[in-house]
DNA sequence: CTAATATCAGGACAACTGATATAT
DNA sequence: CATATATCAGTTTTCCTGATATTA
């Protein structure tokens, strides 16, 4: 009928490709009703997850890093300005730019790994897999990155 | 400092489910953006696979299997009814029932694996991992199943 | 009467597009 | 002038909550 049948590694491909599409979807909506109130957004973690991890940036470059618009991230940089765990300064050699990082309260709460610490996924991890397997779930995970980068 | 500075496996677990957070939204705006024009959204997609491996299905059946409200569901199948996709007849045994089931239609696309084979994600999946990171990141999408199951 | 199913109506949120001001 | 950055304003998408009708 089509040339799938008679090759495994893309039927593979295909049902993996099929699930994980299933996967973004289900995981998004237990990400946001797992959270408990007053906790940060998705989006919200991985920005102050990239600044610490990669120091001050502006906010075309976090968009670009997470594959969505300026505008887009500028909304959710204020958030986190309004809440005081990032702060921007003006870059002093180009006055289009402004250079936002952690603020010394969002370094405490990110050192002190509350937030992740009391997080379902982080939980779930632990309890519903064996050490082998979470070392398993983390090395798809790095070939997931691969996949969405550029 | 804290525990985990001296437990590396769960300060694995802990860098796992950071990036795992921030892949959920990159890899969903990416298959939005990479979704060729009148194809179907991941729900729908989810929902007609979920018909076709498992049979016919209610709302609310379905509605839980993708940890969704009913009344979410809903409309995602009445676009998809709309589609002639699928269709629904009331179950003669429990009138507040209405079985769903894929049209003949339907079927033949699925069959056809146009959808499917046209995916970015199948492509890049075979284009940027050999067969034995394939297989690797295939074994990482169960084991997310089993996180994200009741 | 209580529980389950479907569905109608309105709302919140995260992302989008388009337009504008400013600096390089 | 052309390009890059930030930001304002409005829109779309996808899910939610609340309320209602119907049937078991």
């Amino acid at each position: 009928m089509n040339e799938h049948q008679s090759d495994p590694e893309a039927a593979r491909a295909l049902a993996a490709a099929g699930d994980l599409r299933a996967l973004i979807g289900r995981l998004r909506r237990r990400l946001r009703d797992e959270a408990p109130p007053g906790y940060f957004t998705p989006s919200q973690t991985s920005v102050l997850a990239r600044l610490e991890r990669e120091g001050p940036a502006t906010v075309t470059t976090l968009a670009r890093a997470e594959g969505m618009r300026p505008q887009s991230m500028g909304a959710i940089v204020s958030v986190l300005e309004a809440a005081g765990l990032v702060s921007g300064v003006p870059d002093p050699s180009d006055g289009r730019q402004i250079l936002l990082s952690l603020t010394p309260v969002a370094r405490e709460t990110i050192n002190a790994g509350r937030a992740a610490k009391e997080d379902w996924l982080f939980h779930t991890m632990r309890a519903k897999l064996t050490p082998d397997e979470q070392e398993d779930l983390a090395r798809g995970i790095d070939l997931l990155k691969r996949l969405v980068d550029p």
